[in-house]
DNA sequence: ATGAAAGCGCTAACAT
DNA sequence: ATGTTAGCGCTTTCAT
């Protein structure tokens, strides 16, 4: 790879002018721009990105962190196309930390990242209390979150309308005539989980209909934690007759269970899913579901970032986005 | 934070002395390293990776590309999760390249990680003759291909028996007796496309079928192709009793078609795809699918990747996975 | 309009 | 065993 310093020899200028011409700062001769546009095309010059980096502290290193809990999640992976999207039509590139819920990997990767001098981070903290991503906050790097806030900070926060997404579900399960709506909730320490089971609660609450603790699950929301709560649930004297679940991976693991017992939907149970896919008319039946517009919300989070990183000043938004209740046939 | 120089101030050494110890290289005094090591602990100093790879050039900067063409693939995502598993343990981090089958981007995606000076680049070419990965080769980083090989040069490669694989399912749907068995294939530029159409015609040669070359279909290794060839074939006038479909993406495609038709698998039509899925079992009826060790083949390409930067001598390696036919209720 | 030179944080060759 | 020093490839004053 040739080095400014060859571009400026061939060219008979100094790496100073290269360097200008290069970030069309100043002004400069436009013969000598020419020369040296001549050279970079004859060397196949190409900056080197790495020592960009450590010259110009922050901002000019078009290297952005994306920290998120689990990448064969659906969700985060659309997330993280959005996220793409963005980076690259702003020449930015992405370094990828998948943490898997793991706050030792998270810290792991936090501190990699500030080692590697990124512009910024998008991350969806482990839970909203996340002390690591505080810390990385206040060393003043650009920061936005996805999918989950941070308490008592000021972020970038981009997401989506959890509870009311929720109430919006469980009240149409109740409209269709469901009586016992069963919950399998994510992880507790998730605020999303939190809020998801609290548009839940108030849907059956505003509907008249009273609360059964033994419908309401939580777990770690995982496939397998959808697999085993539903096994429950159906194994109950009394089973529910719907059920509502917490996240995709989750969804995805009660039709399992449900299929595993070759019980109909939503004949001997129907499946609301929080979560969409791209793949639900796949499923059999189709799924109905509360979509989570996922590449917007990496879209949005990109946009914020680049426009943060430029004004580091810019007060922080909360970009509430809003689900759809898809209604296919599973619910 | 903290640099190496303020580090040896406070231990009152020099800058060397404290790279000695950073990386354990030469003899220290057991007093001195004591001291420098309290400095970096009191300082909270972690040395900068972009000045490190800035200064010795390749194999040191602990940076790996990973350029895939669709990371909404389950079997990238896969891919991906096992390279990642692998980078972690050696503190190595990765620059994620998404390339969408778009030949532009691969382009541009490649120059970006020669800039980052990455240490390596684990990627699934575009095509077996993909000049830019051949150029990139060229240059002397290492480089390990995944799912797809490279043709006339010598290259690392870790991917599945798709011949072998095609042909095993194909066999076991003849021996189900099936008669009229339909393929939809992805890609005829991606090397597994071709091969996996090669298994599904041997299959059919081997066992005394005819070819049917109506039922032969090659789309472009979408869901929407999925969808589309799906359509046409169950729109036949005498229309296949089985689909083996040649990708993750089209086998998800072909269960929406035939969920709108309400047509009973695999009682109208049986369905066999290549690609497994961590979630299988959802479907309904359970995917009858021949597996090939997503996880596995990135981890393995990571293995292989590291090995290639600590002795870029060595012999390159093909890597031939073994798929397997997870038998389920589809077909 | 252009050049000289300092320096970002580190490694490695060369001294001592 | 430790220090000095020259870069790696670039940006950015400060001169001219």
């Amino acid at each position: 790879m040739a080095s400014m310093n060859e571009v400026a020899k061939r060219a008979g200028v100094s790496i100073a002018t290269v360097s200008r011409v290069l970030n069309n700062s100043d002004s400069v001769n436009e013969e000598t721009r020419m020369k040296i546009l001549k050279a970079i095309k004859e060397l196949k010059y190409q900056p080197s990105r790495v020592a960009k980096r450590l010259r110009s502290k922050s901002g000019a290193g078009n290297l952005l962190g994306v920290l998120i809990p689990d990448i064969q999640n659906p969700f985060y992976v659309d997330v993280l196309r959005g996220i793409e999207d963005i980076a690259y039509q702003n020449n930015y590139v992405i370094i990828m930390c998948n943490f898997n819920q793991d706050e030792k990997k998270e810290a792991v990767y936090l501190d990699i990242l500030e080692s590697e001098a990124i512009d910024g981070l998008i991350a969806a903290p482990a839970h909203e209390d996340d002390p690591r991503i505080k810390k990385f906050l206040r060393s003043g790097l650009p920061v936005v979150c996805v999918d989950r806030g941070l308490k008592g900070v000021d972020v970038d926060v981009v997401w989506v309308n959890n509870e009311e997404g929720a109430y919006q579900a469980v009240s149409y399960m109740i409209e269709k005539g469901y009586k016992r709506i069963a919950h399998i909730g994510g992880l507790p320490t998730i605020p999303s989980s939190r809020l998801r089971l609290d548009g839940y609660r108030k849907a059956l609450k505003d509907h008249g209909l009273e609360i059964d603790e033994n419908l309401i699950v939580q777990g770690d929301s995982t496939y397998t934690s959808g697999i085993e709560f539903t096994g429950k649930l159906l194994n109950m004297a009394n089973r529910p007759d719907a059920l509502f679940t917490g996240n995709n991976l989750i969804t995805l693991g009660a039709l399992e269970a449900v299929n595993e017992r070759k019980l109909d939907i939503p004949g001997d149970i129907a499946v609301l899913g929080f979560d969409d896919m791209n793949w639900s008319n796949a499923l059999n039946p189709p799924l109905t579901a509360v979509r989570q517009p996922a590449y917007e919300i990496g879209k949005r989070a990109g946009e914020l970032l680049i426009q943060r990183i430029k004004d580091p000043k810019r007060p922080c938004i909360q970009m509430t986005l809003n689900s759809e209740l898809k209604v296919r046939s599973s619910c």
